[in-house]
DNA sequence: CCGTATCCAACTAGATACTG
DNA sequence: CAGTATCTAGTTGGATACGG
């Protein structure tokens, strides 16, 4: 609670009234930092592997299902190191072995996942009827 | 509820049990869905916007800080109205006037936004640290 | 006023090859 | 095993000009 001020009212109402209100704007109570971090494609696959205890980096690649390429592993768990979200531990043995787990700080993000899981599944079906029914329509429906 | 199941426990816990586990791990239990919702650069600060009330297009424009051009401002409300979290008015008048405005589903997620707030602010200090200790640091002082 | 169309710069990510 | 280096393709976003 040092940097910016964030302040909610009930939501379900329809407008009005202030949700969200920021001191400084125009980075939008930092929220642009937590998403610029998860935002890009594989630091949640990474996180949520990683929630489940340490691996190494080779077991970490193989259970990213999306098939993620070495270089993008290397980027996406530097990246989570240098925000402090991931610890890596290497042990000079022959062949190399590297470990990598959440540190607290990590752990703590795995609270926001499970939120931005849960709506995304709460709200899917209603998304998946919103798009259809766009993509429907004749193009010239645009009025109120 | 209905594709894709969570679980969780405390995350507290260095490792071990698993904190979050999927049926369906490609698509991470759907937060990819999120994500690319709201990891694009502006959607997130048209919902901050619209979460207060209803907002006409110039008018949203002028709001948003960063300078958001003509452009990036339709996509981005068009993809959050095609995805039915905004609701968008068109008044033919002349000139033409449009309201944009969040849904059920749009105030909804504005709780998503406050919870990624929260959390960056209160791990902004705690991040910058990790950064500064990370970039500081010789480069071969990669050992345990 | 509220867009759309076009062009262009920057960044992200994949494939591949090579190193300690 | 665990990377780094290089090259290239695809996507995103900004600037600008024009249309309804």
């Amino acid at each position: 609670m040092s940097a910016g001020h964030t302040a909610v009212t009930t939501p379900g109402a329809s407008a009005g009234e202030p949700v969200i209100s920021c001191e400084t704007p125009q980075d939008e109570c930092g929220v642009r930092d937590v998403l610029d971090r998860l935002g890009d494609k594989w630091s949640v696959y990474v996180v949520v592997e990683l929630a489940s205890g340490v691996l190494r980096f080779k077991e970490l690649q193989r259970r990213i299902h999306g098939g993620i390429s070495q270089r993008m592993l290397t980027l996406t768990v530097r990246r989570l190191e240098r925000d402090g979200l991931v610890k890596r531990t290497v042990y000079p043995t022959i062949p190399p072995q590297v470990e990598y787990e959440l540190t607290e700080m990590g752990h703590s993000l795995t609270h926001l996942v499970k939120s931005l899981a849960d709506w995304s599944i709460a709200h899917r079906p209603a998304i998946a009827e919103a798009r259809e029914a766009y993509d429907a329509r004749p193009a010239e429906d645009v009025r109120t």
